[in-house]
Order: structure tokens, then sequence, then C-alpha cells
DNA sequence: TTCATTTATTAACAATTGTTATCTTCGAGG
DNA sequence: CCTCGAAGATAACAATTGTTAATAAATGAA
């Protein structure tokens, strides 16, 4: 997606000019915090390489919202459309690659290339579309069935990701997780 | 919103002799089943009076997925985009006033109010946008704490709405629900 | 009104999850 | 290579929820 939105703007030498330097690209450690909880949003995050994490702090407890990797676009949807502090934190799992650009920037080439625009406003759809998704099975499915159902569906998570953040993630404590696992 | 467009298609006596029996106004019994899983879609539903529920069967149980009232919009989303059969039943709650019209009927008229279009697409985004907010609501909260939003934030549900199907849209079992009002 | 059905409450027991704590293992960094 | 901290497993107990069943209350229809 950030690959076919610097093409579209390499075909305007112009232009290329002008926003090339506006993406920022950067290696990051694993546990590097790109945008904390209440701050911004300021950025867009695409992620070249490595996985990210979306959390929030619940009475003390870090609870993991989302995980988001290679070629996906990241963002705090809710605060960037309403130009609120951020509800949540994003954080690096892995070490990663990632390209950022600024709210500003993201909206000048919107102007410049209104189809860019409309497919960014379909991640945005889209986005929301799973989160129906997951909510659904929040109400349908029990905690073992959700994890089941990510070992089949997303076993990536299962491989890269540390147990307790996917614990948090399914809505449940490591411990109960392990012994879900345990149970088998 | 079924008012304003149907103020908005008044405004062009031919349109309005052409489109005006496609909206079809009815009252309807508690308990009467509009949309059943597995059907169409083939039809909208504005609420005039009463309310609604779309709901779904898991293993043999009912489950609500949410709640309608007056002035709101229903229609099984994710069938309509997708042209799949509903996963959701659409039922009445309490006695209704109802209007549908079909998804065909509905596609024509956006093709001669591409405002209205949009209005109707804003209603899909911030559907969405709310299923995000329950789901965030989910990952957070207990099922006490869900229940005490609904009298705070929803009173209507709580005055109106049987406990039961309440019970399963906090994703508890009625008895569950029963003790949790019973313990306050 | 009366009767039948639906809805809500309560109880008893099982199953699951949360909480706290301990122990082991693994890996990163010195 | 070693040390320290993080991550996961496990145990014990508390709290919550699910399940089943019995009962009471409310609702609707004849």
């Amino acid at each position: 997606m950030i690959d076919q939105f610097i093409d579209k703007i390499k075909e305007d030498e112009t232009n290329w000019v002008k926003y090339k330097d506006k993406f920022i690209q950067r290696d990051i450690p694993a546990k590097t915090i790109l945008l904390a909880e209440g701050e911004g949003p300021t950025y867009f995050y695409f992620i070249k390489k490595g996985c990210l994490r979306m959390c929030f702090d619940k009475d003390g407890k870090d609870i993991t919202y989302q995980f988001f990797f290679e070629g996906q676009a990241v963002a705090s949807i809710d605060s960037l459309l309403n130009n609120n502090p951020s509800m949540f934190t994003i954080e690096s799992i892995e070490p990663s690659t990632i390209i950022s650009i600024s709210k500003v920037d993201l909206y000048e080439i919107h102007k410049l290339y209104p189809e860019l625009k409309e497919g960014f406003q379909n991640i945005l759809f889209q986005r929301f579309r799973n989160y129906a998704q997951l909510f659904l099975s929040r109400i349908k499915d029990t905690p073992k069935e959700r994890y089941d159902d990510l070992v089949v569906n997303h076993p990536e998570i299962i491989r890269r990701i540390p147990q307790h953040y996917i614990a948090s993630y399914l809505g449940i404590t490591p411990v109960s997780l392990s012994r879900i696992r345990s149970r088998k």
C-alpha cells in the first residue's frame, strides 16, 4: 500500500522532489513507543518490516487492542478523525522498519491525488469492518474458541507475538491462556 | 432520516409519483420477523415507531447483537454490501410501525440523489464506528460495567427491552444478569 | 377475568476465569 | 560465559459465570 502510494507520487518528478522527504523511514528496536496514549496523533505509520501493537492502560493493566504486521498501515483512527488525543499507545513488538508521514503531509498528498484518498478511506472502512467481526467474535465465541481461531486463521500472531499480549487481546489473563493451551 | 429522504423526493412531483409506492409502511405486532437468518437481504427498514433487534442463532441459543429504536435505519449491512445471505435475523420487540424499501429501489433513488447516498454511507460508517466502540467495551469492561453503562447511557434499552435479550447482548446468560442486578 | 405462556428470580452445583505467588526457562546484554 | 530480567507454566484459592431446575411474577390472549 505504501509502495503504491510512493510510486504514484514518483510519476511526477516535481511532486516527488517536494514530498519524498516527508516519508521518514527508520529502524526501531523492540518495545519502542511510536505514539503514547494521550498524545497526538500526528503521524501515520506503515510497517516495512516487523510488527506493532496498539494497546492502552486499563486500571494499571496493559491491554492489547490490535496487532499489525508488515505491509499494514497503522494509525490511531478514532483520534485522527476527531482530532482527539489518542486513546491508544502504538508500540513495536519486534525490531521493525517503519515509514512515517505526518497527518498534514498525508492530507496534502490526498489533495493532489484524490484516488489515493479513496484507497485510504477504504482502509478505514475495512478496519471498522474488521472491528465489527471481532465484536461478533466476542459475542459468540468463548476465549478458547477465539484462541483456536487465531491458531487457524492468524498463525503469525501465535508464532510471533508474546503470549501475554495475545492473552489481553483475547480478553483473558496470561494465566488463563496458559491453562487453555495446556488443556488441549 | 427517512423523512428527510422522502421530503427530498417530494420536491420533484414526477419522482414522487414514481417512487412513493416504493416505500411500504406497515404495522407489525411484537415478535414479527422481518428478515430471517440465511435470507435476502432485499430490504431496508426504517423504524417509525417501536423497536427491533438483530439476532442470530449460536448452537441453538438465540443471541441478540443489536437493538434499534424509532428513527433508526436497519439492515443487515454485511450481507448487503457483499450480497450474501444475512447472518442475522431482524425481529420486532414491541409492536412497531416500519417503512421498508427494497435494495433495488433504494439504489435507484441513490442514483437520482447522490447527496442522499452520501448520507447513507455515513450511516454505514457510523454503524461500524459504533461496533468498534462496542468491541472496545468488550475488551476493557466486565459484564457488570457494561450493564451499568447501559443504565446510564442507554436507559431506553433497560426500560423497553426484555432482560434476557439484554443479557445475550451483554454476552452473559439471563441468570447471570439477574445476579448482577441483585448484587447492587 | 382466567388460563397459558413468557419472563425474571433464586438456588445448587460445575466449570471457568481471576488473583497471587512460586518456579523454571529462555534470551539479551554486559 | 555469566547474570539478570522477562516470559511462560503451574499451583492454590477466591470470585464469577454457566447450567439446570424450580418457583414466582408478569404478560397476553381467549
